[in-house]
DNA sequence: GTCTATAATTTGATAGAC
DNA sequence: GTCTATCAAATTATAGAC
């Protein structure tokens, strides 16, 4: 993936974490990396392709992140809260698989199938991590649902008061 | 508000269940409902008025099922779980709130506030009924959480596996 | 690989007849 | 109140020069 691929995928993350798949255009994102639109066009012929893109690129992120915290850590419920926690309290920002999630049913199959497997991928690494299918299906609720109730209510301190019970 | 108002708002909160704010258009309602579009115009002036009026809308049924539902169980949580249940199991779509919730900064000021409302009516409304502030905002959380999970995995079911452990 | 230019469609919104 | 007609802008996507 060159420079400018990567550039590409970055903005488009930062914007679909804000707006989902239709809070980004090729124009927006060709601005923001500093080239045109037909530029994007070049490396991600379609919108489909671009978001699946990101959505899988960060499925992978999420999952070495967390392999490696638990690495160190044994607690997993933890990990999986501090894990989220970061991407409001740093990125100041959605989970992009989370805003997706919401409206699942309105997008091209290949984005919705990413997002589908991001999902499975917690569930699936949870429950190696010795947690019930109940309680992984449950902790990631919490943390899904923590993550959009801060961000409705505008209090990124909500968060925290919906996950401590977890821990 | 009259008939035609109310099946316009219908519409909308249908497509919103499904789309979000950018999930429906005026053409579309238009369509939905059998009139023109221009029609919708004269109903609801702006984009922005008739996604407001549908969150209204929505949290004072809630507001008004809540309330009904408590007078008769006194166990608040299953209320809870119970009544969100129904917009999955029964109208087969996600609660508009939530799925708004998700982009909420990318929304126009009065349906970003309509949304905030509407959590702060289910707080509120938690706190009453016996619940803690910590208590409520997990509860709410997990609920809303499991609503989006089982939307983006495609199975209905992971609403019961993920609010289970809550009852 | 990046550009200019543009096609084809959709969008929110308005003017004015009836 | 509802219609026809239309506007101005934005959208995804493509063709072809360099």
């Amino acid at each position: 993936m060159s420079d400018i691929g990567v550039a590409i995928m970055d903005a488009a993350e930062r914007r679909i974490r804000v707006g989902g798949f239709n809070g980004f255009s090729f124009r927006e994102i060709a601005t923001d990396v500093g080239v045109k639109s037909s530029t994007v066009h070049y490396h991600f012929p379609t919108k489909e392709q671009l978001a699946a893109s990101v959505v899988h690129r960060y499925t992978e992120r999420v999952a070495e992140l967390i392999d490696n915290d638990f690495a160190a850590e044994p607690d997993c419920i933890k990990i999986w809260v501090q894990a989220f926690r970061g991407t409001i309290y740093s990125v100041d920002r959605m989970c992009p698989s989370t805003v997706l999630g919401a409206e699942t049913r309105d997008l091209p199959d290949k984005v919705s199938a990413a997002v589908q497997s991001f999902f499975e991928m917690c569930l699936e690494r949870m429950t190696n991590q010795g947690m019930t299918v109940e309680g992984a299906s449950q902790l990631l609720s919490t943390i899904i649902g923590a993550l959009l109730l801060a961000n409705a209510l505008g209090d990124i301190k909500a968060y925290d008061r919906a996950t401590r019970g977890m821990l």
